[in-house]
DNA sequence: ACACTTTATATCGCATGCGATATAATTTTT
DNA sequence: AAAAATTATATCGCATGCGATATAAAGTGT
């Protein structure tokens, strides 16, 4: 391929991710909205439904975003209720975000999201277990790019 | 899959792109940075390069975003004088986009930028050929469901 | 011709996302 | 133990990204 022809939308392999990205963002936010959350804030929920009281970089790095994105983030979710802040006993630099009532509640609510929207069930077994490998490599050799740096 | 596995992270679909999005964003930023540019901003670039001379709209439509998105985009990139907007004659709705020189020089800039990064070549030919099928078929799938809404 | 609808941009408000920087707590070095 | 380096959050500034809304131009129906 010419180097032109590799400045073309249409040859990057950057831009079906970016694009797809965006577009299941939007699929999901009718169903968030019932909610009354965004998608990263869902991606927070998911992370704390799993495992509560979790530091701000734990949550940070499970979610591959900066702590300077999370942290404000976190501080909308405390108004709203969903979650609360706590500074850790055994290191005073880190503050434990735990789930309130409603927190948790709002893990009955979002129990339906997942079936509603485009899922592992919408293409062919052996596609999909392909497509799946290749996003595992894909982020971990991405994952590896970005600690290189550090 | 149970209702509450499916929420949990691993097994979503979308996260992955969301993070793989993102993360090859902070791959290109060094190089663009050079530039003087911002990933949108060097996507909006990569339609134009391809094509001179084209609408808002076409653009917005071509990188799946909205118009509000766009315009204060092209707006910045106006005034770092990379492109130039004009009404067209035949409908006076219609903003054109066109390149400045400069517009066009930063092309010949860009062109190493492609083979610097995870491209095409870091992978094997048959895995990265599935994964582009399925990436085709998403997006088509999700463009879709986009268009049904409106 | 004229009201109604549609289309193309633009503006506003709000929530990310991230580089740069600040601050406090902990760890390491000397 | 005191100084230096590291780590965990937080703050600031700026560029997206998008829903809601406004406005002007073009198209449609009667």
């Amino acid at each position: 391929m010419s180097t032109y022809e590799q400045l073309k939308l249409e040859n990057q392999l950057c831009f079906p991710f970016y694009a797809i990205s965006r577009l299941i963002t939007r699929q999901y936010q009718p169903h968030l909205d019932e909610l009354g959350i965004t998608y990263p804030q869902y991606l927070v929920l998911m992370v704390l439904w799993e495992n509560d009281h979790q530091a701000v970089n734990t949550i940070a790095q499970k979610l591959i975003l900066n702590t300077n994105t999370v942290t404000p983030l976190l501080k909308r979710m405390q108004k709203m209720g969903i979650i609360t802040k706590s500074k850790s006993n055994k290191d005073e630099r880190k503050m434990i975000v735990s789930l309130t009532p409603y927190g948790l509640l709002l893990k009955d609510k979002a129990a339906h999201i997942p079936s509603k929207l485009i899922g592992v069930d919408d293409f062919k077994p052996e596609q999909l277990e392909k497509m799946q490998k290749f996003q595992k490599q894909l982020l971990s050799f991405l994952k590896a790019m970005q600690e290189e740096k550090e």
